[in-house]
DNA sequence: CGCGTCCTTGAACCGCGTCAAGCCAGGTGG
DNA sequence: CCACCTGGCTTGACGCGGTTCAAGGACGCG
């Protein structure tokens, strides 16, 4: 356990609490919130768990999966910077799906009594929090319809633009961060391992992208762009 | 057109705007609100179109449906009594998708400079907003997984159910409301017609359902829920 | 009665999920 | 330093499920 990093010393600037909450309500938020640092792969929470409160990441990245559903399961969302985590808090007794730290990550727990009062205080920082629901929600609406039009090779195209997205790529060879296994992709993709492996040979020998054990590098970004146009 | 609904003389007792907004408030909402009443089949907005506020349904349906790709889409949402649809006004300059009524509809229209304030001025309904939106991210979160892991049966099976909490059954032959094609189910199965109809036809002769022309009995609704359990 | 729309079924094809086997790299212990 | 082991990566083969194409039936409407 590292010592409590207040809000005035974060350093996280997408942080919605502390870019709209009044500066008054900083003080408040430090006396309530608890933080967590977790290696990578700590589990932050687990389908069925009781809800207590909200998760903000600070540090790091979260990957929210599906409760397992005949062995297979699936990624539904990767949390970076600033993301809520844990929303179900809202509305709902358990926890639906499991989050993990797929990076070391520095993570801020708030309680369900404290955030109503934060939100009904500080009008512009629900505003915003709601802004962001909605963002990810129209995102969910995309996957949702990607994943029943297009194709395997068309999912496993869109999922590593997205891995390039969320967590850009190795300064020196270009190489897509996140250290991610094919397993990893795959539930991203919503797909099996061999399809995605199979798909990312023949993407290679296409010239699509470039394998260098497993790191992957996208040389043909444009390129991968076009396999998922409509 | 017909003549404008008060908020104070609305039915509609799922209305958050009703609900949750201050008295006084409810006057500047009839003075900005735009209410529209359209028949079945009518578009509310369109992919492309520019967004300018949010649509709240007082009474009817709309489904919302994604842009068309390769001939085929999807009906990404069914929007009831009370929710809000086009929330893409607070973040995205054009819709990605299309809204279009199912049943004849009272819709209300609010722009977005107005909206705002009435977020900020209202803390306890952008609470109640915001949580509706965390519902239904909740619930897109489980279609998504819900798409990839169930084969095509069991989809259908998990539609019919939803086609029942959205719409409700007829009260004389308790058939399914709502008037739909084979075609709506398939786009909200997110499965092409014939094995939508193949299915149907096996739950018939599997006693799981009746059909009655196009219309839809229900006869064992706890097979069907068995079907889709893990 | 004829037309259009929707529903239904059959048959053929092929993409993808699954199983099985081998490979490679890194870590551990003798 | 080598032998072994383990976990992740890769490829091939096979068979099922689902998509697609084609054709016919049911129904409503002018």
């Amino acid at each position: 356990m590292t010592k409590t990093i207040s809000c005035q010393e974060c350093e996280n600037d997408r942080c919605l609490v502390k870019n709209y909450c009044d500066e008054k309500w900083l003080d408040k938020v430090d006396e309530v919130k608890e933080q967590l640092f977790e290696n990578e792969g700590q589990y932050i929470f687990s389908e069925g768990q009781r809800v207590r409160g909200v998760y903000i990441i600070q540090h790091g990245k979260v990957k929210v999966i599906s409760e397992e559903m005949r062995g297979k399961l699936r990624v539904v969302r990767i949390a970076g910077n600033g993301h809520f985590v844990g929303h179900h808090s809202l509305n709902y007794e358990a926890y639906p799906v499991n989050a993990v730290t797929i990076e070391n990550s520095t993570i801020c727990f708030i309680d369900n009594e404290n955030l109503y009062q934060i939100f009904m205080k500080n009008p512009k920082f629900t505003y915003e929090v709601m802004k962001f629901y909605v963002v990810e929600l129209q995102k969910m609406e995309s996957r949702l319809k990607n994943s029943t039009l297009l194709d395997c090779r068309e999912k496993v195209a869109e999922t590593l633009l997205v891995i390039k997205d969320v967590f850009g790529v190795n300064s020196l060879d270009k190489s897509l961060n996140g250290n991610l296994t094919r397993m990893d992709i795959a539930e991203m993709a919503g797909e099996n391992v061999e399809n995605v492996i199979r798909n990312l040979s023949n993407f290679e020998s296409e010239g699509l992208i470039v394998k260098k054990g497993k790191k992957l590098i996208l040389s043909d970004e444009e390129g991968l762009k076009k396999l998922i146009m409509s």
